[in-house]
DNA sequence: TTTAGGG
DNA sequence: CCCTAAA
């Protein structure tokens, strides 16, 4: 199955290859372009010959029109006009990326790269997946040319890291990396610059996460949602793939993009988060942040959330309590560290949760790991803990709905996500046959039937 | 490294 | 969701 996975991956690599050589295959890059021309303000795109670009039409521009609505809703006061567009794009969307290409070429070592790479896309394809993905979905099905529709919409300009990769992949782009290289060395300094200003100000401006992440969470939301139904994203993997194509033709177009590029690709959602919460101790007078300096990479970010750069974490609350104890500062620190705890939840789909009922009544309670790689393989934010977290909050849940259902049902304000019936059902029995220690306020006898009145007769293996 | 349990 | 301890 993984293998089978893989080799589909790389058939599809394998075409979007094939295009590229035949056309500059950047459907709709069109789009894209004029929409860089207006950035830069220094239009020389040639590269637009698609040959395929008539075959989107009007669902395209519309797809941009949406697009520019949500750049323009998210002017935060920063500028948005030279890098602030291009920024907010670049974040939230990765992400996105990043979970598909996790769960797909888990494979592949340099998941850095492909991290680094995630980091640029943009908050506008969330949001255009967000509204359209249906339509989006088999759209990509048909086929990478479609794919790179929806790409292109994301920012234009893209780590390198990822062409590296490509290479080893494919073979995709060869210029891109040339170019790279090139960008670094000329717009280094600048862009890091630039690129810490950003940050400050948006960390200032809303606190340590922006909307913009939101909107690209729940915008990710949504495509796990499908994702998450059949369990397949091939579609998806053509449309990374070919996003990736477009990102390095206009690269190789644009040298001016890089400087963006470089600002884009450096600050992981993470990393902001910790830079924030640095600057906080900065401000208490230890750790200094030295924003002139290469971005810390963040740790260990291999995956979007998921991350858990527990050491600097761990470091940081150290710190803090140290300076806490020192200055009297206490209560603010904490409650600021307190705040930022919940970094990256992502609400359970229905979709998930059956998912997950499924697996344990397959593999039993307490086999987390089988049924996260089984069942969950190609969501990568959801660790074995959090399946077993979720099940115990299912548990606790699914009790207390069959307890107080009546009064659920009078209240319905009080259910905010009420849990089908059949659902809950199945974790009642679920949870009869597998006890699931200390969740069942009931003292009953270990493995026996729960409240559930139906005479199912239990027997005890003992 | 995975599970269990607590926060 | 995060963290830690124990296995």
């Amino acid at each position: 199955m993984e293998t089978d996975r893989k080799s589909h991956s790389m058939k599809k690599l394998d075409d979007v290859k094939c295009q590229r050589v035949d056309q500059p295959v950047v459907p709709g890059l069109d789009d894209e372009v004029t929409e860089v021309e207006h950035l830069l303000a220094e239009p020389k795109i040639e590269h637009v010959s698609v040959d395929g670009i008539l075959c989107f039409g009007n669902e395209n521009i519309e797809k941009h029109l949406k697009m520019e609505d949500f750049s323009c809703a998210f002017d935060y006061g920063w500028k948005i006009s030279a890098g602030g567009l291009d920024s907010i794009r670049g974040r939230g969307g990765d992400d996105l990326k990043l979970e598909v290409l996790d769960g797909l070429l888990d494979e592949v070592d340099e998941v850095d790269d492909i991290d680094a790479a995630h980091d640029l896309s943009g908050a506008c394809e969330d949001f255009l997946l967000d509204s359209e993905f249906p339509e989006k979905l088999s759209e990509l099905d048909c086929g990478p040319r479609e794919g790179s529709t929806l790409c292109n919409s994301s920012s234009e300009s893209h780590s390198p890291g990822f062409s590296g990769r490509s290479n080893s992949v494919g073979g995709i782009s060869e210029s891109s990396t040339a170019t790279v290289r090139e960008s670094n060395s000329e717009n280094g300094g600048l862009g890091k610059r630039v690129g810490c200003d950003l940050h400050h100000n948006f960390r200032r401006k809303h606190g340590c996460q922006g909307p913009v992440m939101d909107v690209g969470r729940s915008s990710i939301e949504h495509m796990q949602d499908l994702d998450e139904s059949d369990d397949d994203e091939k579609p998806l993997v053509s449309l990374i793939l070919s996003n990736q194509k477009v990102k390095s033709s206009v690269k190789v177009t644009k040298g001016d993009t890089l400087l963006r590029q470089k600002r884009l690709r450096k600050p992981t959602r993470r990393y902001i988060e910790e830079f924030s919460r640095n600057s906080n101790m900065e401000e208490s007078k230890s750790h200094k942040i030295q924003p002139q300096e290469e971005f810390p990479q963040v740790p260990s970010e291999s995956q979007p959330w998921r991350g858990r750069p527990k050491k600097i974490v761990l470091k940081s609350d150290y710190e803090l309590s140290a300076s806490e104890s020192e200055d009297g500062r206490k209560r603010t620190k904490r409650s600021k560290t307190a705040c930022d705890r919940r970094k990256h939840q992502k609400m359970w789909t229905l979709a998930e949760v059956i998912k997950l009922v499924d697996g344990i009544a397959k593999y039993g309670v307490g086999r987390w790991t089988d049924i996260k790689k089984l069942l969950f393989a190609s969501s990568a934010y959801r660790t074995p803990v959090d399946l077993r977290d979720k099940w115990r909050n299912l548990l606790r849940s699914s009790s207390a709905q069959e307890n107080n259902r009546r009064e659920v049902e009078t209240h319905p304000k009080h259910a905010v996500r009420p849990l089908p019936k059949p659902v809950v059902r199945r974790i009642c029995e679920l949870a009869a046959i597998h006890p699931y220690p200390k969740v069942s306020s009931v003292n009953y006898v270990p493995s026996s039937e729960q409240p559930t009145t139906k005479g199912t007769p239990v027997y005890y293996s003992a």
